[in-house]
DNA sequence: TATGAATGAGTGTTCATTCAT
DNA sequence: AATGAATGAACACTCATTCAT
């Protein structure tokens, strides 16, 4: 978990601490039943400490999941910056998500369940970071319509949610899964391939 | 929202009064920030009148959830038992399930961002209802692969997660959506299009 | 427990009824951690028909204590009335509180533990009744001492506390003991021994 | 009431005010009837800092039980331990008790009248340190009947119950009565008298 | 910086009491 | 008289936040 880590103001080791420690206790027993002395103590700090680096409790899920977003989009335009082919963009964005999940469980936790309820989150709080890492699905998109390879008849915007909600649920039922019936591999390629049969041009 | 109605101990006309207000409370303020008083309120009942009805608080998003899962099954086999061909099925699944949330939108608000928060439900609590509901997909796709309609190449239980997924996501970002740039009935049949052409035998 | 019943305007059975209930469950629950709902489902009536006979909770144990004092009373001075010897009116009492106790031990657990608590009674409520009983126990220490049997050393009002006293926590004891590991007629006999002896002139 | 102090962690004087607050407000209002958040007030704390110092309302009156128990216990036992002839033993335990309980008023009303009540005191609840206390009484019976100074026609499981039932009742009264009609000591000599006339060998 | 004892506002739940039937 | 559904005041307890050290 420990790439959250980006800026400066940020780059001291006791923030990463509690980062990672409210990750491991949100996705555990979620966001309202999580205690910020829980946090503190996963994070072998005290109470107190916490509110030296984070404003109060709603702070820290916005700053796991601006953190997370920022990596998770950079992460995705670095692997992405040499494919050219839009297929292959698809196929590797597709992939590429769901194996950070896989790496980042408790994080995809906390980030799916726990923030989507949050209601400052789907409402008062503008997800910006969110909004740009789902452009890329759709300049993914849009360079496939120009450049003839996916149907024009799909609206980009609704491509691109049905896009993230097929990845999204994917990931969770696979992270909740007990006894894992297939692969994150398979799911992703199963995922690609109906994606994408589905809007190439026939 | 008074089809949550179904068996007997629970045809009170209190009963149903809470339920709605709940539904309303909970999808604007978020169950946990939503007060039992709050929902005692908007009911126009008092406090105690909920303990009458309901175990505590967490049995009213319990109660909710599994009236409104039972109701969306029950309505969506009744629609669906006239039509055989799986294709024709699946675009009525999709169509239906976006238009009964477009119909209760305050509804579709908590069953997809309250509950998927509340934890209890997404590990303690076995959602049977879901699963029941979601099987229909399922049921769908193995009849369209059995008929020769749909590839063998995809694992049904993968995309019975897409689809719902897919529709998920596009039927709450169509909720939140302030200015709606698209129909629901556009966003069904487009998201159509996609699995159906996905999973078409070439 | 019936014979608490005594006056005319509270000879009605269900009145009986919600008393018998309402010391069974006092003494099994106490006062305060008793609902009016437990009492009213022990005497097999509905909890607003307790309000028809009964001011409030408050009044319960207010008439379970004044009519036990009035049997206790009118009991205990039917029963010395044909006994003039001041020694035999001693042993007497004792022996008959302690046999009433042993009868009655629900009753007896709510008038000494129960009732002792309910501040209203230890405070506000006057007593009458119970002193009119432990009156008594002065009048045979007043007569005994006139008669030259017991010493005039000993302050009658002293002697009534102690008498009485010892024989509740006596009663208690005994009520409260799992394995007896001794009668209540012994310890009648021993305590009037010890108070005889203890108060005759020498 | 700062004698109740005794051990280590609980040596902090924030739980010495609480206790002493309990007490006084317990003594004047009944267990019941006081709010928690009466006790904070007399002990002028926050109502949550009762919390970090007791597990919950019901641990104030078994914490001040115990503590008072053992400093009743301790206190006596050194006020004895050079005293030999029984007879003396009896009369300085009675004379210490009633000492004791006048100085030390609100403590003795909550002891007697409201722990008394608690049920959970009288039946869940093993009041050991009250036993141990009471056994006091039973040694100076025994070594007594040993040295052939009280009869053996005497249960001292009996005697120990008359004895402490006796002080107890005038304790009680005296604290309550509202213009005293006989000194504490006067009562304590009296008391003495009685049990030690009726137990002596004739 | 870091601590953690102290705070006190906030809330789920209970239950004595009422009253329409 | 009798019922029991409905009421709503009351209260124990929690926990995010502060601040003296």
């Amino acid at each position: 978990m420990s790439f959250l880590l980006i800026d400066k103001k940020v780059s001291s080791e006791k923030y990463q601490k509690i980062i990672d420690a409210a990750v491991k206790v949100f996705s555990k027993k979620g966001f309202f039943n999580s205690k910020v002395a829980d946090v503190a103590k996963e994070a072998n700090v005290a109470d107190g400490t916490i509110y030296l680096y984070f404003k109060n409790k709603d702070d820290l899920p916005i700053s796991i999941f601006e953190h997370s977003m920022d990596y998770f989009f950079h992460h995705t335009q670095d692997a992405l910056k040499d494919i050219h082919c839009p297929r292959e963009k698809l196929r590797k964005f597709i992939s590429l998500h769901l194996s950070l999940v896989q790496k980042n469980q408790n994080l995809a936790i906390v980030l799916q369940v726990e923030l989507r309820s949050s209601h400052k989150f789907m409402t008062e709080y503008k997800p910006d970071k969110f909004f740009q890492y789902l452009q890329i699905v759709e300049d993914i998109m849009l360079q496939g319509q120009k450049e003839g390879l996916f149907t024009d008849k799909i609206n980009p915007q609704i491509a691109k949610r049905v896009i993230f909600g097929a990845i999204d649920e994917l990931a969770l039922e696979w992270i909740l899964m007990r006894n894992k019936r297939y692969s994150i591999e398979e799911a992703a390629e199963q995922l690609f391939s109906i994606i994408y049969e589905g809007m190439k041009v026939a």
